[in-house]
DNA sequence: TTAAATGCAAATCTTTTGCACTGGC
DNA sequence: GCCAGTGCAAAAGATTTGCATTTAA
């Protein structure tokens, strides 16, 4: 399937990232449409900013770290992205934006999903009185075993 | 129980914070004794740096937020903290080192447990090969209910 | 055309590091 | 007394904001 006809979000096989921006309330700017590509047009993936502004750099695409920021925020708003911050010092932003488990690996510095069914909750969550649950957040740390 | 007379980390009711520190493998310095003290001394606590590093002022002791960071650092890789990052803006550190799960509530940027019993793993959790688990985080964000 | 909304330089906020100096042993 | 190891000023790194400019409609 080449990238730029990949089947964006379920809008059908036709949809391009710029139907995926539209339906999400974003204009699909120049740099936008760019790094919805290269976030969407593939699997699923988990970047930082920082993976994708070089991504967009290292595909001839000069923009900014700032709009790198910009878009995956904006992206996150809209609901075509999920935040996970691992380990306090940078997120990640994952396309699945389903309930799933992660895990970290902190050698590496890598999130990864967890396949569905390995791991889950013995009960819904729970909300206090007045909220309600916005997010469920669930990451296995690893560490490279000693050996 | 006068706060300089609690029980710390099961050392028995006569061990101070010196003691919490030196089984720790850090030294009783100043700064650490102060901030240990702001830590333990209470029930269980979730703190930013920000947070230490003000009440430890409000307090009458003038360290910088470089030594409440760093404090922080060292007290949790010493195993009396455990660092939690609910929000890629800034971390919690929690006085319960032990696994358990957390409400996050986005509006007031509070971190709060959540009674142990209520929400459990349905299976313990699987590392990959080559690798250990190393903790588990469950977090459950919250927003305020729109009414 | 036009104004809503962007993209990015600069600022801000969080966290870490280098090193002069201290204080626990 | 002494030197391992700190505490903090300055630096680095992550993220946000203000506003001149763009561009989708």
């Amino acid at each position: 399937m080449d990238a730029a006809e990949a089947d964006f979000g379920g809008l059908g096989p036709k949809a391009g990232c710029k139907d995926l921006l539209l339906k999400a309330g974003l204009r699909p700017t120049r740099q936008r449409v760019i790094l919805s590509k290269l976030l969407f047009a593939g699997g699923t993936r988990h970047v930082t900013a920082e993976m994708l502004f070089t991504e967009a750099r290292a595909a001839g695409f000069p923009i900014s770290l700032a709009t790198a920021y910009n878009a995956l925020k904006q992206f996150t708003q809209a609901g075509l992205l999920r935040q996970i911050p691992p380990n306090g010092v940078r997120s990640f932003f994952d396309t699945n934006t389903t309930p799933h488990p992660h895990y970290y690996l902190h050698g590496e510095d890598t999130l990864l999903d967890i396949p569905a069914a390995d791991l889950l909750l013995a009960s819904a969550p729970e909300a206090l009185p007045g909220h309600e649950v916005s997010g469920v957040d669930l990451i296995i740390h690893l560490r490279r075993t000693p050996s």
